[in-house]
DNA sequence: ACGTCAACGTTGATGTGTCAACGTTGACGT
DNA sequence: ACGTCAACGTTGACACATCAACGTTGACGT
């Protein structure tokens, strides 16, 4: 725990972080302002468009998205209010509601993931070169495994 | 705005995501569970800890956080409720009172730095090669110059 | 002097995210 | 039947972040 950042790691960090806050405000701002959804409301409803029927259980979108149970209640909760989704009580299991799409919800992503994807090519892989790619899947791959077995949101086992 | 993402790309984009968003929850966990700071109070505490007379302007701090005017005057308002800092009118410009950090402040930000710059190393470099290190580099900045001229947050010139 | 403007910072409303505490229900052993 | 337990999801409190609207004050031209 005595080592600290040699001047090159650190200027590297600052440009890394500058970078990941700029490119997530960038993504966010885009989606907002072309489709009125945010960040969440569309990876929500993206999971939602492509499930068979429309319609998943909270369980499989917390295990998709890797979001605490609470988050996404809150999270369903201020959607259900705006019409993208509803949630129906499922008779086989009373305590598992079926979280469906709506057509709003539907119209909604569809008319926002082309920009968006489109935007993701621009600011990510366009400014890169193909090599650069590459290494930043190597890159975001092994700094992932050093961080196997760290428990994304506290670990609820007593 | 027709070009969609190759199935590399798709594949890299998903992992370079999980990354940002376990690297920065494990970091901000670590904070919080050994000093009680949030990731915004270090970065608040830091810059006051290493400016002259351990104190600055509003005006310094946003510029160096690149942090919007309403979102410091929050986040200063809850530390200074925490004892953190204290905000006293300047004489000589009252639009523009003085932050100042507090011995328990002070004492927070260095108790907590060491371990927090070790934990940078250990889950960022420390995976990485000397090549792999220089390359993110190159990465971030190539990203960064692509998203130059676009405004942090929402010009507000009329 | 006076009006206008830009910069300082503040506040309230709302969305996002985490934690702790809770109620419901199904499975399982007794 | 009856506890116990684990998993489902919900709720309330609070921190974080953004936007719109607002007051204050200094600079500047008239």
């Amino acid at each position: 725990m005595e080592i600290g950042l040699t001047e090159n790691e650190s200027f590297t960090w600052r440009n890394f972080v500058r970078m990941q806050t700029r490119l997530k405000a960038a993504l966010a701002q885009a989606l907002q302002e072309e489709s009125g959804l945010s960040y969440p409301d569309y990876q929500v409803l993206f999971l939602l468009s492509e499930a068979t029927g429309h319609a998943l259980r909270g369980r499989d979108l917390r295990v998709e998205l890797q979001w605490e149970k609470s988050r996404l209640a809150h999270q369903l909760r201020r959607m259900e209010g705006r019409g993208l989704l509803i949630r129906e009580s499922c008779a086989e299991d009373p305590r598992a509601p079926i979280v469906k799409i709506t057509a709003a919800g539907l119209a909604s992503v569809q008319a926002a993931a082309p920009a968006h994807v489109a935007r993701i090519h621009d600011l990510v892989f366009k400014p890169l070169t193909d090599g650069q790619a590459a290494d930043l899947d190597a890159i975001a791959q092994a700094i992932l495994h050093g961080l196997r077995d760290r428990p994304s949101h506290r670990s609820a086992t007593s």
